[in-house]
DNA sequence: TTAAGATGTTTGTTATAACAAACACCAAAA
DNA sequence: TTTTGGTGTTTGTTATAACAAACATCTTAA
């Protein structure tokens, strides 16, 4: 009986963080925004109840800030909070890359030949949008391969912190790379399983991400928006 | 007018998680128990509203997890979990250590000197209750002399998520330790600005607790709770 | 004696109403 | 014109009731 996939009745405040956070990531909801229950409940199509425990989480994660009163506001990185979430970044998706050489397998050794190869095809299609998701995919498949769900969680979480601001200016980024990039040498350093060099390649990119980034910022620290559709609480 | 202390009104939620945590952190509940909305808020004295946001918060943060049922359950470490926490605390707190010999300043250098002060005549004088909150209050202000809160943050969320575990032991594996120790090596490397050997000194710090706890582990991988008294949700 | 089914209880989930603090807007006085 | 005071609205907080799924318990039939 393994035809029928098993049915899941998700709770409520499930579904809504879902889609908080994936509408986050994706960096829908413009810096500054103060989220309001009643307004996101509408939207939702639900009481403010699961809504509310959406927010409570999301909060408690360090995705959405606190304002005055107690109000969920989306997050507007200043240019030190980007370097600080850069410093942290590197400690720990670093150690990941070091775990993964030393523990990498033939499977995820594939997935990831795969998931560059595709990458790459994506940039010379100039597809930015779908690079994206690949982009993480292949990140993330690094830091699964060190077998420490703990790491990989606060990883995520690190992502989240900074996604509405990453999300939508490395597209731009990409393209300024010349054939060679960190990627391509943290995987062969990953099969060489040199945990030096493979965290080493990892830092670089994140750091040289993080620096194209803080050029960006203008004189008061906070990283200007590009010109973009940005979707705010109706 | 700053002689009158800011009346603030704190929302029920927010002191019952902080209960909570003070309570987890503590070791007062025994792993394994299950947190039942209607008996914590019970013990409130409050409607189940705050409660729920407050434990919804904890399991967020990975301090509480998610049991069957999405009930709240106090986590039982295994050795495997425990050491996965070792390697992200040592990526995190390591390169706290780091900024913390680069950024030091003379303040925060005179607080250490007492705290450090403080813990070894507690230890002479075998008060190992207080030694604890003196022991926690030395490793935070060494993190947070690297002037980076997001990293403090994230390292405080995974002592929170072995303190259950870490609380009770460490006062037996003090009295092990003969005169010299990794705080004092820790201090000096700081004063010294070297950043390599204090990295060194609080990772070594922590892997050495660490192993002393995985040697108390059953042939199940789970650490064995010492006996003392617990107190479980009535 | 054992197993299957019915039943009552427990427990997280959700909606809703009431409340209080903060904010916004407007009018009146200096 | 500026400031002060009042008023209505917005918004997070809390309590409560109803609901459904899961668990435990007991009864009944083989």
């Amino acid at each position: 009986m393994t035809a029928l996939k098993r049915i899941e009745r998700e709770p409520l405040w499930d579904l809504a963080h879902a889609q908080l956070r994936d509408a986050l990531l994706a960096g829908r909801f413009a810096p500054g925004t103060v989220l309001t229950l009643r307004a996101l409940a509408e939207s939702f199509g639900t009481s403010i109840t699961p809504v509310r425990d959406a927010v409570t989480r999301l909060v408690a994660q360090g995705v959405l800030q606190q304002g005055p009163r107690n109000a969920a506001i989306v997050p507007q990185l200043t240019a030190r909070e980007l370097a600080d979430l850069t410093v942290v970044r590197c400690a720990l998706e670093g150690q990941a890359a070091r775990e993964a050489a030393r523990r990498r397998n033939t499977a995820g050794l594939e997935r990831l030949k795969s998931l560059l190869a595709t990458m790459q095809s994506l940039i010379s299609a100039k597809n930015l949008e779908s690079y994206l998701d690949y982009h993480r995919q292949f990140h993330f498949e690094i830091y699964a391969m060190s077998g420490i769900p703990i790491l990989v969680e606060t990883i995520e979480n690190m992502w989240l912190r900074c996604g509405p601001v990453l999300s939508f200016v490395i597209p731009e980024y990409v393209v300024l790379l010349k054939g060679w990039d960190h990627h391509t040498a943290a995987l062969k350093a990953i099969v060489a399983g040199d945990a030096d060099a493979a965290e080493r390649e990892i830092v670089a990119d994140i750091t040289e991400a993080a620096d194209y980034l803080a050029s960006l910022a203008d004189a008061n620290g906070q990283l200007r928006r590009p010109l973009r559709e940005t979707m705010v609480a109706s």
